[in-house]
DNA sequence: CGAGGAATTGAAAGACTTCAATGACGGTGG
DNA sequence: CCACCGTCATTGAAGTCTTTCAATTCCTCG
């Protein structure tokens, strides 16, 4: 997979709002970018220790999270390519947090002290990379959302709309077909279900001709229902989705005509195996 | 309540790790300041549209939350004396989400344009903004960690838990006693459980002599065990938590001793009222 | 081809929700 | 001062979603 110039990945991100100066894209351009290829499952950062640099995902995902006491986490967070993963260390000395490879991926890691500098000599910049924060923690206020008030079906639903429509915005999944290795247990913990029902949640997604989700790729057969069970409003992604609309200043559209379930449909969990539709 | 000079309150948030030049702080002590008393359950931001100006906290509490299909809500934070409630809206044009006053309560505005104007003439003040949103991320993170791996009983009481720790760091609850205008739907819609469940698990902390909690007022009666229940470390916190240690960059310590509820305790929730044991 | 991780399955148990009704409380108007 | 009203808290019973445990099968890789 083509990754560009890498910093050109940061400034599509960083330009989302407002163009930067020529001045200023200089000053990124200029950045020290170290590439570097990791496997999958390693750590990028682990929680409690310090770091000196950020990461720009080029290619690959990466997922932060959070341990929990019994031998269990909670993934609280996907990178997916053009994002920096852990901007917070810039200005916090410590996060509580590890942010872990998904599968192989290529990062670009940047001295703090580069950063700093650059921002330092840029108001715009210092707002550009503000904004990204900030961006990142609507997605963390929708991921609360998402496991305080959705049932499993609609949690995992709406973590895959979030993930296409973010993959779209970097440039990819267009045709709503991406690679993701994430294991069902990765997918669980993301939505704070078991192994075992997330399980049986993708596999009535794969009955109702929902998606594709083969293991390691994903393939949306029907999104506008699989945007409708899992709630999905892409508005808190706006700032995400680039050049989609100019900022309506009004309320959501509450969902319209409900948010009726297939479930009680003919084939609910305890549906002899198989039967795998050729939708 | 005295909330001292409104700007104090603010001051003493933003210089929580770097102290302020002398410029700095008159920067801050210019800002126009427009005081308002505002009555329980008002908006102060309502989702979907802009706003110019921020809300500092000075009495009372605030929470943000958002709508869900059906009729429900998701509360993603509670923000108390000392926070600025909506500081997204500096750099981002419009917030998804609402802002609403838990009960009555006191609070300062200042316009974004003097906001942004203190901002862009000192980094430290940009960076000590920048902050403020970041650890309100690391607050929306443990949230998602609370909401995802924990049962209903651990949920409230870490929930209990934090909102104790961020009103001592305003100092506030000394005495592990405060005011706590909530009520129980308004628990059960920030930990993402039905408001009879919240009341079940609100009884038994009371049975087990963990809490009082009378209508608005909550008093701690055993803060340690709360803590263990409610798998509460406030780390995450630390930034909030002021002077308490100076950031030791190791792990956490895993949960001494496991994580062991009592809820095969004698009182199941069948349990007859009353009883409250002496602990 | 064997090993090990990942996916799948069934059955039983548990946590939580929903519905519906009742009790408690505070504030308001007469 | 008291009846009335709405909000909040409480209770019980039934039902649902989800977890847990324990196999079993599938897949991928060396």
């Amino acid at each position: 997979m083509e990754t560009g110039r890498p910093y050109s990945r940061l400034l599509f991100r960083l330009e989302r709002f407002n163009e930067l100066t020529t001045e200023d894209r200089q000053r990124i351009a200029d950045l020290p970018l170290k590439l570097v290829n990791y496997p999958a499952g390693r750590d990028v950062l682990s929680h409690g220790y310090a770091t000196s640099q950020c990461t720009l995902v080029l290619d690959g995902f990466l997922f932060s999270h959070k341990p929990v006491s019994g031998s269990r986490r909670q993934i609280t967070s996907f990178f997916v390519p053009g994002d920096v993963a852990d901007l917070a260390t810039l200005y916090l000395p410590a996060v509580d947090h590890s942010i872990t490879t998904l599968g192989p991926a290529v990062l670009a890691f940047v001295p703090h002290t580069a950063l700093k500098e650059a921002a330092d000599r840029s108001t715009a910049l210092t707002q550009a990379f503000w904004r990204e924060t900030l961006m990142q923690a609507a997605i963390l206020q929708e991921w609360i959302v998402n496991l305080g008030r959705r049932d499993a079906f609609a949690r995992i639903a709406h973590i895959v709309c979030e993930l296409t429509v973010r993959l779209q915005a970097s440039g990819m999944a267009r045709d709503l077909s991406f690679a993701m290795p994430w294991t069902q247990t990765d997918v669980a913990d993301a939505c704070g279900i078991s192994n075992v029902h997330a399980n049986r949640v993708i596999q009535e997604m794969r009955y109702l001709g929902l998606v594709d989700w083969n293991s390691r790729r994903l393939t949306i057969r029907d999104w506008n229902a699989l945007m409708r069970l899992g709630d999905f409003n892409d508005d808190y992604l706006q700032y995400c989705a680039s050049i989609k609309k100019d900022y309506p200043l009004t309320g959501h559209a509450a969902p319209e005509g409900g948010f009726a379930r297939l479930r009680t449909s003919p084939l609910a969990y305890g549906v002899p195996g198989g039967a795998k539709s050729d939708c």
